[in-house]
DNA sequence: CCAGACAATTTTGCATACAAAATCGAATCA
DNA sequence: TGATTCGATTTTGTATGCAAAATTGTCTGG
């Protein structure tokens, strides 16, 4: 019974591979854009039949999308009571960022020592204005998105597949989302300047110094966050 | 319709949180045991109806288990063709080393902060006796499950929930089962001295030099798996 | 007016049914 | 022999049905 062949390389998160043709992956797809517009709250409660009537599908895909989501951990299930969009305290999005930023060190450092390839440096460059882009209009879920991208970016060039694989899932995105209520808060012209300084280090090529700038940086914006936790 | 009450910490992945009472979750936890337990071979096609049979279930819950694992990565489902265990290539498990490095040293740098409470003590003291007494079987996947429940001790005491909810994840189980055919190799003497050095370190309070004893030990593995993967 | 019990309704969890796609295997041809 | 086609079989993907659990709203007694 046991088949072992196995193709070749896939890039792509586990979602990914479903998502092209089948019911399932269009659900999934649907769900996680609408948590990252904002249609969906946390907490909220997600109804299967609800969620079939609206995407014109039966029960089955949608509870086979919502278990895959909640393997992601963006929704929670809990038994005989269904599924909830995930719900995040202040204290728990400080320590998502304290964990992400472990991850995004090793993509800050593997990517920094690729900048000897132009075409790293031209794609980092690209992701870069996007950030000055939405610094300019002051759009904290913008500036988030476009930060988060930046580091997608990184994590790409850094050539480590798991560093890619890991951050584009769907749950980092919906967690680094929430980061938008409270990270650039008031502080736009500091977290602006601490990104010139880190993007001027990467492309310096120095991995070494990046990594401390963007650690400071992150530690930097910690400082804010506990102090707006606590106010 | 939204209704947002959200009860209390969960410290669970999200899959525990369905397991108790469903098949669903009695289905996921014989896959994950089956991976585990070597039962399942990497790139090993699994068919939903085949496990219905085996589990005693129809085929929905089973497909619901699988979707959830694909959220977690310990499965990859492609569209019309069902789905296999997740196959991870040497290079593949070699990244994924690097990667959990830089989760597990933020779990070592704030463990290492908490040495000064007793309970923490014991509990990591305790952890780090199954490391030696899996070493003295010279039980490869024993000795790797050992070094991984430390860390998992590790994460705990660190406090940050990320680390816990992160690192105790099927695929993160999974994976880390995957090294146990690369990391002890032949080298079993240095490993566990590099692991006493590192935990010595651990217990001093001394974040720093923790951290630098952590991160030169897997460098060494990555080395190790480097030539074991070119010969 | 509020707390608690209870019945009606909603919602979940699982099983089953069936069409479409993929897989397998035998027969065919070069 | 080895590759290829084509039909039979397996397997997937989705819809539907139904019992059990949870939720909601109403009623009752204090």
């Amino acid at each position: 019974m046991a088949n072992n062949s196995v193709d070749s390389a896939h890039n792509s998160t586990p979602s990914d591979e479903v998502m092209a043709a089948s019911l399932v992956g269009s659900v999934v797809d649907s769900i996680v854009d609408g948590v990252m517009a904002g249609r969906y709250a946390q907490g909220q409660r997600l109804i299967a039949a609800d969620l079939a009537d609206e995407y014109g599908v039966s029960r089955a895909p949608v509870r086979e999308a919502l278990h895959m989501l909640a393997g992601e951990g963006v929704v929670e299930l809990i038994a005989n009571r269904g599924a909830r969009i995930r719900k995040l305290s202040v204290q728990e999005r400080i320590e998502f960022l304290e964990f992400t930023e472990a991850i995004c060190v090793l993509g800050v450092r593997l990517a920094t020592g690729k900048m000897n390839d132009p075409a790293s440096v031209e794609a980092i460059d690209k992701a870069f204005e996007a950030i000055e882009e939405s610094w300019n209009r002051r759009h904290a879920r913008d500036f988030v998105d476009a930060l988060y991208r930046y580091h997608i970016e990184l994590n790409r060039i850094s050539g480590n597949q798991f560093l890619e694989f890991f951050y584009k899932r769907p749950y980092i995105r919906f967690y680094t989302t929430l980061l938008a209520d409270l990270a650039p808060g008031g502080h736009w012209d500091q977290y602006i300047l601490n990104y010139r300084l880190i993007h001027a280090h990467i492309l310096s090529g120095d991995a070494h110094s990046s990594v401390i700038t963007f650690s400071s940086h992150i530690r930097w914006v910690l400082r804010n966050m506990r102090a707006l936790g606590k106010s």
